[in-house]
DNA sequence: CTGAAAGCGCTAACAG
DNA sequence: CTGTTAGCGCTTTCAG
């Protein structure tokens, strides 16, 4: 029975009530903008509120609605499995082996202080910086699409008065703390970026019966909605461009054949290739990475000096493929055309800009997190899923 | 009085209690590893829980303990500002005026929804589309430093078991919004990151008590703890550089000057090169994007077509001004030198690769991150603040 | 339309 | 070393 009326803490309901003459019920009511109060009592509460500069404790509604009225945003991906060791699920079937490093530098995380000094080095292997350490997360944000996805989600939320709490989860010990924080109630659903496909986390998610929506449809099935992009539709929409534009020795480099959509979109470009006459397409596999690209270019260049048509499977690798080719004397889009996949920013940090295959990742995104709360507000609703259009955007590469 | 013991809902204290045979007390001290413990009944305990599948509920927890266990990391910067028009704040004093356009495409955000589709257009004048909508969280991630900062943060939180809360505070409404965040106690501490001088962010929170630390001091001197870089050493650096290598007709594109960064990079290069004899650098304006790198870089070959050296105030811009350079016949470093600032991944994605003054993002993240953990353990602890030295990066293009 | 009262699940004195 | 007892601040029946 604290008698006192000025505390030191944040000023409470019943503060409020009482410089209100009411009862917490009431000013409870008012603030959660619940009709059936009093229009005069109303305008009393409310400049109660400002009077004590009142601010409601989201622990103590939590507690009684069970709801954190949060979302989490996570990146899941294979990454660095300390406990599984390389957890490298068979490089796909077709494709060259590659030999890349996957190996990082210290990461900046862990240890006590973190000194002074900038963190880790690793990535580039006769440079040694390079604007990233070799973390999972540093990884992720190497790659553009990940800042598009956290641009659909965040810019989707925030007129609803929401944030997203960021996760990420390539080992199995953080996929156990991201079902924890779920169980917590920190946040009432997640928003999982699966980079690799066999992701067991949207399986822990679901068992768990929590809410959740994912970015790209899971490799093996589970009862969870999801946005995807029809990658096969993609990949035909490059070949059938490099054809139309006269190409006719036309390689490609292909995504991580391990994830989902570096698998789809090869298949959809040999497919496409393939009723054209074009059975047999010169393909080496990269990562993702602008470096990978390079990579992979020289080699194809190295096989078939003669080539005048490339996909790259994303932006970054079109963007380092490029790069090789002009290093090779070869003009873009005259000697070799050119054309990427996603339309990131990377597509106009090239030069020519890249004709590339839009991916509106940021509407996915948008989509994903409408679902996710869709769900939430009906939690036995239907689980649908979205799939969206990829469209060829044309510029000067191709 | 449930006496029903198997309810619907998650297992609480009481479940595990019940079932390890002791008091909610002692299955809170087992969980919180609080000493005192009867080694024996603290097994049983474990098994209990294991057994009933117990997680703590953080609402409950929080309310008792006053702590989110959470931080918030915002970006802050002016972006559009529906209500104060444009806070073009004078475009600093020494500079030339440019007459660089400062506006920005439309934003996404404020209004009600995204739309299914993906977010607005703006940026690139001809090209349209271009991997990045318009709202201020598009923007922020179209640079890589932010990435950096999110890697850096992240990597620091996670082995203490922390996740950011990601917002954006560009406008008056989203500013209070975080101030409100924070007194909810949904977030123990935020750690802001401005991108623009005269952000008023860093005061309120100042204003309203709440624990904070920034990236890069604030403009008008606040109460609260930052981590920066010695942009100006970084300045020098450069312009040593380019002024060894034999340089003598060496310009400048600096960063927009109402941004602290900006300003301080481009006293440093211009006292630099008077200390060296040069008093007058020619310098445009850019906007640290990319374009507004290559925009700059055409008017500076315009003017001074002889020039044979450039320090570009970041390496976006450095990207854009290679293109150009290229574009227009000069080889890199053959003819002109270039020097970029950040080593952001930008500065591999060109060719050359860019010779930069690097700026330790992820270290200083995680390094701001420490400076606000440290203060919520000590709430009156001192406000110190860590100034980080930048080093030159030799590459190719210098 | 408003107030009284009962907890939500947990931690933290305080006894024993 | 362990159990009892109060609440943390809020929402929410349930009466009136």
């Amino acid at each position: 029975m604290t008698d006192d009326p000025r505390s030191a803490g944040a000023p409470t309901l019943e503060d409020v009530a009482r410089a209100a003459g009411v009862s917490r019920a009431t000013v409870s009511r008012v603030v959660n903008g619940v009709r059936n109060v009093d229009p005069v009592i109303q305008e009393a509460v409310r400049r109660a509120v400002s009077v004590t500069g009142y601010t409601p404790n989201r622990a103590a509604r939590s507690l009684v609605t069970r709801r954190a009225d949060a979302i989490a945003l996570v990146v899941s991906g294979a990454g660095v499995e300390p406990e599984t060791a390389r957890a490298d699920s068979g490089t796909g079937a077709s494709a060259q082996g590659e030999g890349e490093e996957h190996r990082d530098g210290g990461g900046t995380g862990d240890g006590a202080g973190t000194g002074t000094r900038s963190g880790g080095r690793a990535f580039g292997k006769d440079e040694d910086s390079g604007g990233g350490s070799g973390s999972f997360t540093a990884q992720v944000f190497a790659d553009p699409f990940f800042g598009r996805v956290v641009t659909g989600v965040v810019d989707y939320l925030r007129p609803r008065g929401m944030h997203p709490v960021l996760m990420f989860a390539e080992t199995s010990r953080a996929r156990e703390e991201v079902v924890a924080y779920l169980r917590q109630g920190r946040a009432d659903g997640a928003l999982v970026v699966s980079t690799h496909a066999e992701d067991p986390l949207p399986g822990l998610i679901a068992d768990a019966g929590l809410a959740a929506v994912l970015y790209a449809r899971p490799a093996r099935p589970v009862p969870v909605s999801y946005v995807d992009l029809a990658h096969q539709d993609g990949a035909r929409l490059a070949a059938e461009h490099l054809l139309d534009r006269g190409c006719r020795r036309i390689a490609t480099i292909s995504g991580p054949l391990d994830v989902p959509a570096g698998h789809a979109r090869l298949t959809g470009f040999q497919d496409t290739m393939a009723r054209h006459g074009h059975p047999y397409v010169p393909v080496v596999e990269g990562r993702f990475t602008q470096e990978s690209g390079e990579r992979a270019m020289e080699r194809l260049l190295a096989e078939h000096p003669d080539l005048d048509g490339v996909f790259a499977a994303n932006d970054l690798m079109a963007l380092g493929a490029c790069h090789v080719l002009r290093e090779h004397g070869r003009s873009i889009p005259g000697d070799v055309a050119v054309v990427g996949f996603d339309d990131s920013s990377a597509a106009l940090a090239c030069r020519p800009p890249l004709t590339t295959v839009r991916q509106p990742v940021e509407g996915m995104a948008a989509e994903m997190t409408r679902l996710l709360l869709d769900r939430l507000a009906r939690p036995d609703g239907p689980v649908t899923s979205v799939i969206f259009e990829p469209e060829l955007v044309v510029r000067g590469s191709a």
